[in-house]
DNA sequence: TGTGCAAATTAAATCGTTTTAATTTTAATT
DNA sequence: AATTAAAATTAAAACGATTTAATTTGCACA
């Protein structure tokens, strides 16, 4: 069913459906009503692939993700879902881990003409075409953007001070051989924290002292079996907290106990951490806060100029303690 | 830029550069070469909401959840998307845990012209109108579909049966006291395998032995806390993984053992299952395979008539035993 | 130099909605 | 009844890609 067809019914034209249907002031009353009653008896239902063509917009927005199975993207989602569909657009999430991926999950935003992007952890290199497109781009964590548009907005995360909070935590509480779970990238933030809070307390860095695996379940708990081997650390400060849940696991089969033997500690703080039998010391930050952000300035950006709302904010995480980082037991 | 202008620029009808761009062998190889290399220099991308509107397809598909935020939705979420890209498809995903908000996504769906639709766990009435508009249906759990159609198709999950295997599991193994981890609903298939391999061992279904909460992660936890107050189980059967984990947590933070003082099992075995520090016993199945099946049938009715997948297969479900269920400690 | 046939190209319509500018209708005033 | 202003409606074009049917071009052969 279509205006024209509703059109016909009425003996009237297509303009004065299209117009009755958007309710608008320039047809008389009576006309509103009558074409709005009869779309509804037919159950008439606007198509979107004509209003995208006429106005030049998809009421979409696309989601770029690292990965959406990686539970803290997960319950992100969701919160940045619901405030998508409280405005009556909808979201492509694309999980895209790879750069290849990437580009390609780039190039279909571009094609179905999707009127902003929110993108998670992403290299801005890649994500150039969109703003070549004049397409809105809100950007969480990632490498910030050399280009300065009204149509780039940014969440940065203070990774360094969490890496170094934590640390400090761990140290403060005694610990001194403290192992990174994950892949020990010095260019990273989170690492920089980690080390510059040892070079503070008079530690040097090892940077074999770290599992070396991918953020995954599998290959955290595999990494850090393989480093139990060789070396005995009296803490880990896992990646983030799914690979804080691996760690955890290796350490159990490895026939030692958190905290005691080993304290472990992870980031993201996800629904799951206080709940787990050992329950996760994380550095959390506010979800729905985050998410609230980044939706309200791509909107911002999409119905507006952007000056609504900053252009970016800088987020803190907040140490959350729990049972897997005790106090290091004094042996004499 | 548009087929239009790279028509303009080389001299030729649009009609040419829409073939050649899709390199049809009605145009010249010399002509396909020349607007192919046009094309791509120019950085040309064909819209969309063009092609939606002459071809009636939107080359997307909905997926309608209950919560994208249930872990165990979003390991399918990764799977399911990643075979839809593959298919140079984008999906729209909606959680929807209400019947509000379910048919709202199903309007939206039909207005955006969707391919195909899958829907878990999802009560067909609530579908109905996509039936009716002719979109492609793949229902995952949920009540079967009164009506036969080439264009709806079902996976079934058995799982009257995983509840009675992992009900007679902890039977075997000497627990009698059996209480259920979330609300015990008799009309559900799962409860109704709890209560057969009761009543087959001679125990009475006790409907206070549950903890009657929702599935999410603090409600369980909280429900099993105010049920240890007036009963003492010896076991649980939670709704599901993530509840089990609150179980579990609740169990620790009374003061008991897991499994010791009590078994704990769960449903699904989402990734954590066999990494938590009390891995867990559950009832798993092959996500993997089901993702397949989802996708693949979805397509073939899309594409096809659906004659190449089944129009219905069952899910058998398999008991994997961890920690969290041992044996029941005999005391004299 | 035509004739016929195949190959290559194109004009024009279509998909459904929206919008602008123009037209028609209605009502009010003289 | 004529004039004018306001209100209501509408014709027509536009968005961009695709497709069908028609036309043009090229080429081989007589």
């Amino acid at each position: 069913m279509t205006q024209k067809e509703i059109a016909a019914m009425l003996n009237i034209s297509p303009a004065t459906v299209c117009l009755a249907l958007a309710n608008s002031q320039r047809i008389k009353q009576e006309t509103r009503n009558a074409v709005q009653k009869l779309a509804k008896n037919v159950n008439y239902r606007r198509n979107l692939a004509g209003r995208m063509l006429q106005k030049n917009k998809s009421f979409s927005v696309g989601i770029i993700f690292p990965s959406i199975s990686h539970i803290f993207f997960g319950e992100l989602q969701e919160t940045i879902h619901h405030k998508i569909l409280s405005r009556d657009y909808l979201a492509f999430f694309i999980s895209a881990p790879e750069a290849s991926e990437k580009k390609k999950a780039v190039e279909s935003m571009i094609e179905r003409n999707v009127d902003g992007v929110i993108a998670f952890n992403s290299d801005f290199e890649l994500l150039k075409p969109l703003v070549d497109n004049d397409i809105p781009l809100m950007l969480y964590g990632g490498n910030s953007s050399p280009v300065k548009t009204a149509k780039i907005k940014h969440v940065q995360l203070d990774r360094f001070e969490a890496g170094f909070c934590i640390t400090s935590h761990l140290l403060k509480n005694g610990y001194r051989k403290i192992a990174y779970g994950g892949t020990l990238n010095l260019e990273e933030a989170r690492c920089l924290g980690y080390k510059s809070a040892l070079m503070q307390a008079g530690i040097e860095l090892d940077e074999n002292l770290a599992t070396g695996s991918e953020n995954d379940l599998e290959s955290s708990y595999n990494g850090m079996l393989k480093l139990l081997e060789s070396e005995r650390p009296d803490a880990v400060i896992a990646h983030n907290d799914t690979t804080a849940i691996g760690v955890i696991r290796a350490v159990i089969d490895s026939g030692l106990k958190v905290p005691d033997d080993i304290a472990v500690a992870g980031f993201d703080n996800i629904n799951t951490a206080q709940y787990l039998p050992v329950s996760l010391t994380t550095m959390g930050h506010n979800k729905e806060q985050t998410a609230e952000y980044l939706v309200d300035g791509l909107f911002d950006m999409i119905n507006g100029d952007g000056s609504a709302t900053p252009d970016m904010i800088m987020l803190k995480y907040e140490l959350i303690v729990r049972e897997s980082s005790g106090t290091k037991k004094i042996t004499i």
